[in-house]
DNA sequence: CATGAATGAGAGTTCATTCAT
DNA sequence: TATGAATGAACTCTCATTCAT
């Protein structure tokens, strides 16, 4: 399974209307967005400009506008995007047929290993709860949901006990998201594999005392 | 035990050498500080305005400059305060020799009630990330200490099960803090009791099929 | 000799990489300057200010950071534009070949005639102490060693006297500048003509009793 | 002869109406008054503050406007103060009877002697161009005219050759001025002496070729 | 489609001065 | 007489956005 095909294509992250018609376009477009990534990720929405995005980009400040309305739009297209990609690259990272506890580990290395290769991932996502909140709502609630029907989905099978998924999910993905802060982002002393059979005890056995 | 013996004196939170010396100046400074709550959990770091928190504070612009050096000191005292205050307010849910799983619920149980009523936490705490890192991860990194010694301490009492104490410490911070998000601060359809019970079970038993 | 020969072209007196690109962008930027030297000089360095400058020049204030990077930036390039314009005004009046005290009083007449039609010149050079100390030592360094050097060069042609020329540099600067102040700047009741006569005889007999 | 008996008294250096009226009063003027001169030396007129200026002298802020009006007039009473001490200082140099060029010498000397005592001397007269113009012309017409008293005196003793005196005056006290900025403040390398002999030598015989 | 100069609202910060205690 | 908190006008500088070329 190509891991990209779920991700969108950068031709419609443009703003409305603004969509480049030319080969020359479509590459400053490309440009320009790898240019923002990078910048929103170093600098933070606020301290990002518009003239580092074109300085980084190699292109003139005024050309910004000709493919985006305003800082706000870029920023909202990123977080899109970075939303998207971090779904699929979880799911392409699930094993086709896979269920229960053993999913979710597979999830979680997937998503491991998306924050390790971008960094940027936390700055973005965190950044939006200020600069488009509701890109961040609807980020976290639709991880949330569907973690949340892949439990569902689980319990029905049997792989799973019964409980509250929706809490169940949004506790699943505050670990995953925590994991991913400290042992994909700030360090990496621990080897995603680890991290990610830890979690999967975690969830499967809970940490009462056995026996 | 008085809830509040840990919390930091507000006299300590203006800026060095500009500790208020009279009763009217620490009123002052404590109608900043409260102001300064309530302007950066509404809009954000960059967002609030100086002139927004002397406003809410009903103080000149320039009294500002009396008891603080800058907006990013404020800013990083509150964060300061913050970060002290929800850890106080985890540590005082927890009855006096809890341990093991059921300890965990009570901290979270006591979160979750910070959380409902302190609603700027996490437009505080989050906003740090980019205007105060250093304190942003030190809030984090210390969080999952203390829970990581509660866990070392449940284990050696076997009341816990034996692991990686510090990816389960992490684990349980992003459970906590994505429920407290999710059913703290976003929406109360779920009595914090009932999320403090469903994660408990999570955390005792995990979610793997019973047998 | 074309008297504007060793004056600095305009175009290197924006901050770096800030330089105008194009033909409009010069001609703000000589607006500017002028605008500057204007404001500077009426209103001295503490009490100008950027959009009193940006008024004169009739841009918007913003335009103003096109060019500079700051109030000090733009007061440094005049500063240093002046120095080397009343040098070169100085050397331009220097008939070739002339030696000795009759050179000098030459130069004091350039001098003179500088001042009188850039009456701003003190207020510039002046408040440089202050706000820009390492251009005010080195603009007044620099005249004292051109003035020693042209005394070294007329005692070896044997057209002046022997003695400590480094002492009698500064000494016969200090006289200039005063005499600027006085019959360039502040009065214009002595023609400078009649000013730099007697300026050249106390240099040439000094004021000791004849006979 | 007592140096300071021509220096004017402390006692009527506040603002008019704010003179001190107990002993305690009249210690805290004078440790305001020396703290000024140190904040306007070091900083210059505009980069010093009120509140550097009580800092310096131990007194609370308020205290300042219990002796001066505003930090125009404190600065005014200082130059002032600076004007006549300085001129004291240079007629104490003088020895009775001393007539002519050797006369200049020894007002030159004293003068020189002044300075590298109180290096905040051209700080403070010369930011008067910019904070109290009146104040700065008056010490520079002043100077020159009691310079200017003494040619024509000397001129009329026989001890000076006739001409511009005037011209004259501002010739010397711009040398005076320049040689005290270069070897009293900016650096010592020359023994006052050797300036005062190089300078009286210029004025009594010149710089033109001997013979 | 690309360029880069021009715009101006708005921010944080300073500090001389006032005043109640 | 001394104190120090309070005031607010004024400043420099930033940068998203517009627009003529």
């Amino acid at each position: 399974m190509p891991k990209d095909s779920a991700l969108p294509s950068r031709n419609g992250a443009a703003s409305p209307g603004k969509e480049p018609r030319t080969a020359r376009g479509r590459e400053t477009l490309r440009r320009l967005l790898d240019a923002a990534a990078a910048e929103f990720g170093e600098r933070g929405f606020h301290e990002a400009s518009i003239s580092g995005i074109t300085r980084r980009a190699g292109t003139a400040l005024g050309s910004f506008y000709t493919y985006f309305d305003s800082k706000d739009s870029i920023f909202s297209a990123l977080v899109t995007h970075m939303s998207q990609s971090v779904a699929a690259a979880a799911a392409a990272a699930v094993a086709p047929g896979s269920t229960g506890v053993r999913r979710e580990r597979e999830a979680l290395a997937g998503f491991l290993a998306f924050a390790r290769q971008h960094k940027e991932l936390y700055r973005i996502i965190d950044e939006a709860e200020f600069a488009d909140p509701d890109a961040y709502r609807a980020h976290y609630m639709g991880t949330a949901k569907r973690i949340a029907a892949r439990f569902d989905e689980s319990v029905a099978a049997g792989t799973m006990s019964p409980g509250d998924n929706e809490v169940r999910a949004w506790a699943a993905m505050g670990m995953n998201v925590f994991l991913g802060l400290r042992f994909g982002v700030w360090g990496e002393e621990r080897e995603p594999d680890d991290v990610a059979a830890e979690a999967e005890r975690l969830l499967r056995d809970g940490l009462g005392p056995r026996g």
